[in-house]
DNA sequence: GTTCCGCATGAATCGATAG
DNA sequence: ACTATCGATTCATGCGGAA
């Protein structure tokens, strides 16, 4: 098989084998939610806090190995509370990634509109998840206007009634590249949005339950990949980023180890049930050598 | 000196000797934000990102000696950009700090409300900061009625006109008869936060600059403290956290190295210029041993 | 049609209880 | 002692039926 096979699907599989069967350097975007430790116990057979990081790293070898140079990866999650304490398996898979090659790039911050409910002895609910960007080289691709918002509130008073202070503010962090200068910002109508995105979960939907709003990976892909290019879901769920990537007008690759979930994704993505799915070959061709180094076997 | 001596005082020098001065287990909060690697050059010397782990450390050793056994220490913390990458100091710390014997309770966002818009070529205005909760025991106080915030809409109009349906819904849950819970929520206007604080970035003072706005340890210290409870601030700065004590009837003790700030934060918490700073002894009673243990020397 | 309102429910976590 | 299950907590959203 290679990627024109691939292309616009949505297979079915362990994604470090299906994805052998990709070339380098042949993905634009990866963004993806993975299950999360002791989370969907049912469709993933729930990975151990301790055992979290072991197991996620070997498919990040292969997300570089498939990934552009310019390539983005986004990786939505968060730590789960164990004993009473938040458990450092995501702080450790940002250190060991990094090991692995990977650039930390950034974190964004999900802060949910909606969350579930509840407040305990200790803690108050958890109303935020990361999005952790990684990227091969620090010149990646990025397409900031496109995700411009617009003015709000606050900055329309708050540059409409330029305080003095806010001047001398402003001037002296001018020189550190910080916001140049405020009179840029007068008169435009749209605004470069921040690394915190304030959306609300989906739920409630009747036949599917995804884990995050289409808004999300929409967001990401509009902001990392160009109409045309191809983005890649190894742990594609119900299939929302799929679905948002199909449309904005780019092509997609979707992976999912659960039949259950490749036959809701299709559903969602084509609109129709899926009768043969696509199940990917025995032996791929494309592997992660020890050395580090991609290559054909 | 003993506590007594520092209590509702600003003292110059490194927190490290200065808390040598303190007992054990005398302190119920520790709230600071100290210079971030490689910012406020001019007042710490400027920290570089590599080293600072390894600068911290020390100090953290003293916080868990002087914090009482039910006390918190929220730490307020971002990571800078070091060639275009997110440095990975702060993941490093947390790490290290458990290794001390301290536990991650939690982590707390702080998300700007009203910061300028600002974009880089790689990467857009960062929103949010870290408040991350360390504890030393599982059983730390924490008094979450008097944070509570007002309730959306949802409950006004719903407890307006208790509809059968809900007499229902909580009679077929709870089996203890209707009323238990529906009457839990009469009279409640108010409602637990989450873990994403929003708030704005400064409160509109105008000749000192405040890193952070009063609200943000008002909030922590009405969450982890009672009146009369002892509030520690090591890298105090200008001051706020103290404001923040003595606003809320909560002893202070604050610590900062230099000088100026050791004038403005005074100026600010007592509205008058000190003419005789402060300033700790040569040699402190209560130090950490090498083997973890507290003690007198 | 259009608006209004009830309703189910979600990457959660703790403490108690049961095996 | 260690693990598994269960009840309590109480917000925003979208759907669907009612007005």
């Amino acid at each position: 098989m290679t990627k024109k096979d691939y292309l616009d699907k949505i297979i079915q599989g362990d994604c470090v084998k299906v994805l052998q069967d990709l070339p380098d350097n042949s993905i634009d975007l990866i963004f993806t939610s993975p299950p999360y430790a002791d989370q969907r116990t049912k469709s993933y057979g729930g990975i151990k806090p301790d055992e979290y990081v072991n197991w996620f790293l070997p498919k990040a070898a292969q997300f570089k190995r498939v990934l552009r140079p310019t390539g983005t990866f986004i990786l939505n999650i968060k730590e789960r509370v164990v004993d009473g304490e938040r458990h450092t398996y995501v702080l450790d898979l940002i250190l060991k990634m990094r090991e692995q090659g990977w650039l930390w790039t950034e974190e964004y911050i999900w802060h949910k509109k909606n969350s579930y409910p509840g407040k305990w002895p200790n803690r108050f609910r958890d109303n935020w998840e990361r999005l952790i960007q990684f990227n091969k080289e620090k010149n990646f691709s990025m397409y900031q206007e496109t995700v411009m918002i617009p003015v709000g509130d606050w900055a329309k008073d708050r540059l409409s009634k330029l305080s003095d202070t806010d001047k001398i503010r402003d001037e002296s962090k001018a020189g550190s590249g910080f916001g140049k200068n405020v009179s840029n910002w007068i008169g435009r109508d749209k605004v470069y949005p921040t690394n915190v995105i304030h959306m609300a979960t989906e739920t409630g939907n009747k036949n599917h339950s995804a884990v995050f709003p289409l808004d999300l990976p929409e967001w990401f892909i509009k902001l990392f990949t160009k109409s045309g290019d191809t983005v890649l879901d190894p742990f594609a769920g119900s299939g929302t980023t799929l679905l948002a990537a199909l449309n904005l007008g780019r092509h997609f690759i979707g992976i999912d180890i659960n039949i259950e979930y490749i036959q809701l994704s299709n559903q969602r993505v084509f609109g129709k049930q899926l009768k043969l799915p696509i199940i990917a070959e025995k032996k791929g061709k494309y592997t992660v050598s020890k050395n580090g180094k991609n290559g054909k076997k």
